[in-house]
DNA sequence: AATAAGTAAGTAGGTATTTACTTATATACT
DNA sequence: AGTATATAAGTAAATACCTACTTACTTATT
């Protein structure tokens, strides 16, 4: 089946990766099991990737990168930049599991100033938000994008009897986006905020 | 030094597990670095817990009841009460880590529908914020609460050299209270909402 | 032929869990 | 009360199994 294909080889061992680290993080993924389900042997993780943190750590650049590409910041609407990436951690929850394992397990790995953080706080910069920087603005709206997959299913039993149904999740959804715009939406009767946003649309 | 006391030993691996599964998880966790620095034996960890798992979850459990006796939900002051998370998060962050950990590694662990998110939700189920379910409620402002512990590093250099810094966390804590009190502080002039709740104090 | 891509079979060091045993404390019996 | 006995608490060491990483080799492509 198989012609030798470097790049198409490391591809298939870069996908395989951010699914095992993605459900079992780093401490908890196994080489073997990478290098099985994708049909390559575990020397080829070494050559191309030097071992088992470093392929870890190309896996989290390409699950975010790919993040980044599906959902493009939104300056002008962020209530509904909110529930895209609510979508996308609800389609493919890799990306969101990574970025929590990587946190956890390898704080420093996500530790440099990235250009692209830069890029959407600067893009942000003009929609501020009361005393909120843009890059606080930020930092709330992933949180609540991420919310509801964080919270303790048991928590959310106590509204819907199965959190995963469609129905749940579109409440989620609505719950996402209006929160998101209470927050973005300048207060109407509080002095001391530069009235100088406007409106946007639900 | 030691008489016999089941019930301290007890305590003493507990506590240890806590900050031995807060800093590595379930799979990163070493029973046997627990047992050493509880200053106890490997055995009996199995003898009181039942094994790795077992301890990993009563050690989940304890922290996060010690957290909600610490900081009890304030439905009177739901901003204030969300720093007061922030605060408790930044002094002890066991709590938080091994809630993410559970939330990654054992899905299942918390998955029971626990009274006390029942009874904090009635709690707020008082306050309703717009469309927001007292849940939802729950659900975001412990979301806002440990954003800034979440955000990748790299993000909160943009805004601080030293994202650790006293006054970094102070202008953390002060967005926290902020969000919150933007979700929860009724909306003044948008139709379809019904007008029932008292403003709150500052 | 030379080089790059791929494979199979190790190796050395860990890790959770169990087994077999010792020491302390409580209980029963005379 | 004082001794024998049962039970609970604690320990040390071994078992059985993994896991990241290497060495030595084979196969394809130019």
């Amino acid at each position: 089946m198989a012609q030798r294909d470097a790049e198409a080889t490391k591809a298939r061992i870069l996908e395989a990766a951010v699914e095992e680290f993605a459900k079992h993080g780093h401490a908890g993924g196994r080489i073997e099991r990478i290098s099985a389900s994708s049909g390559t042997n575990v020397r080829m993780i070494y050559a191309y990737f030097g071992g088992k943190s470093g392929l870890f750590d190309e896996a989290l650049a390409a699950s975010l990168g790919a993040m980044a590409a599906a959902v493009p910041p939104r300056a002008e609407d962020l209530p509904e930049w909110a529930g895209d990436l609510f979508d996308y951690h609800q389609r493919d929850p890799a990306a969101l599991r990574l970025t929590l394992w990587a946190q956890l397990e390898r704080p420093e790995a996500a530790s440099e100033p990235l250009q692209s953080y830069m890029d959407k706080a600067s893009m942000l910069s003009r929609t501020a938000a009361g005393p909120l920087t843009a890059v606080d603005l930020l930092v709330v709206i992933y949180a609540v994008a991420q919310a509801w997959q964080l919270a303790p299913l048991g928590l959310l039993k106590a509204n819907h009897a199965d959190p995963g149904s469609a129905g749940a999740m579109a409440s989620y959804r609505q719950a996402v986006i209006y929160t998101v715009r209470r927050i973005t939406t300048p207060e109407s009767a509080t002095p001391g905020i530069s009235p100088q946003e406007e409106v946007q649309a639900s």
